[in-house]
DNA sequence: TCAAGTTTTTCCAAATAATGAAACATAGTT
DNA sequence: AACTATGTTTCATTATTTGGAAAAACTTGA
């Protein structure tokens, strides 16, 4: 039986079961799991052993809970030391969010999403990792589509290739072509806005 | 960097290879890697292939190099959320951090490592990231003593068990009973001092 | 341009590890 | 005690991983 879509070995299915246990959100017993997840109970058991015995989960034996572990931490924080520009930029994002009395966003583009690698919030100067991390598409976030509209022709398409349209919101846009004439007319004009196409009510400016 | 204890299957090799990339901190070559790899070329790199699909690497085709990917941070992003109580002691924190005037950690104590969740230096407002996610040994931080000496008899001891000593400078701690020791007057006294047993010149009071 | 050196990728038979149904174990209830 | 719901282990079968070696793909240099 090949399983065309996700189709590598037991590392794609360890990696599946993390995942899962990340978008749960909050520990989780074996048996919750289990009714989520496509594999059976063997071996379920078995991956979450294995990714325990890696660290990669950490397991509260009073609560018979599962939740996300210390190497992954480890491994986000040497993740955010090799963002290109994340330690240059620290300086200029600073004096920016202080001038503009607005939250700042510094973002990187990858593959056709967007990482908030870092943000800064006058008001209230932390929720920091509560925001940074945090990853979206690239086409209907303003500083996504800042991006895209100064990458040369060959990699836009093959971003757009890539992407799976999805209607955030009715704003949202869903066509490669309006996309495109989207970008044509930001990087003449230099400035992207974001009217509400990922999340209702947020605008932003890049 | 001698660890014997390697030896979950695949998914275990996968994880090696995913901390390899990790550990040099900036993007790698396929030969580069080779190197310091204990596997065999063909089996590096399938394994890297694998980790490229699963986006827990990103692949730059330029210059060829790997180096840590979105879904490893965006599965962090879900351990800060899933860390039980960063959300509530957030306001607390920046309290605290205000009325003395100096830099403040919130930590966890997880299977003997601390884990510090958040942090905040009331002078510079960030530096976050570069911090928070770090994990450090509990055994000989001002934080972790001072969560170990709340642990009951036996969990403690099973924390103790874990640990494997290392002199990091001439005051650290190396000897199970001489910790116990010391836990026991932090809890009379109710705070623990971190005298040079980490880092040089860095002490700390929990 | 071709040959010589690198680095990356593919092949495939043999070796190894993963699979999952079912048995077993351990609480927790009625 | 028998019943339930979870969690853990076993084991014969099957599928995946392994790694040496060799083929591509790039790089250089003359």
């Amino acid at each position: 039986m090949t399983n065309e879509k996700r189709g590598d070995g037991t590392v794609g299915k360890a990696l599946d079961v993390l995942s899962e246990v990340a978008e749960i959100g909050s520990p989780v017993r074996f048996s919750s799991l289990l009714k989520t997840s496509k594999y059976p109970k063997a071996t379920l058991y078995r991956l979450l052993q294995t990714l325990l015995n890696q660290d990669m989960l950490s397991y509260n034996e009073e609560e018979q809970t599962y939740k996300l572990g210390l190497k992954l931490v480890r491994m986000a924080h040497s993740a955010w030391l090799q963002s290109s520009l994340a330690p240059v930029a620290v300086p200029f994002i600073d004096d920016l969010s202080a001038k503009v009395g607005e939250t700042v966003h510094l973002a990187e583009l990858d593959n056709g999403q967007v990482l908030y690698v870092d943000k800064r919030n006058p008001a209230s100067p932390i929720e920091m990792y509560s925001q940074a991390g945090k990853v979206g598409p690239a086409y209907c976030t303003g500083v996504g589509k800042a991006m895209m509209a100064f990458l040369d022709e060959s990699e836009l398409n093959k971003v757009i290739s890539k992407q799976a349209f999805h209607k955030y919101t009715q704003h949202t846009i869903t066509s490669a072509k309006a996309l495109k004439k989207e970008l044509a007319s930001i990087k003449k004009e230099g400035i992207a806005f974001d009217r509400q196409e990922h999340e209702e009510k947020i605008i932003c400016i890049s």
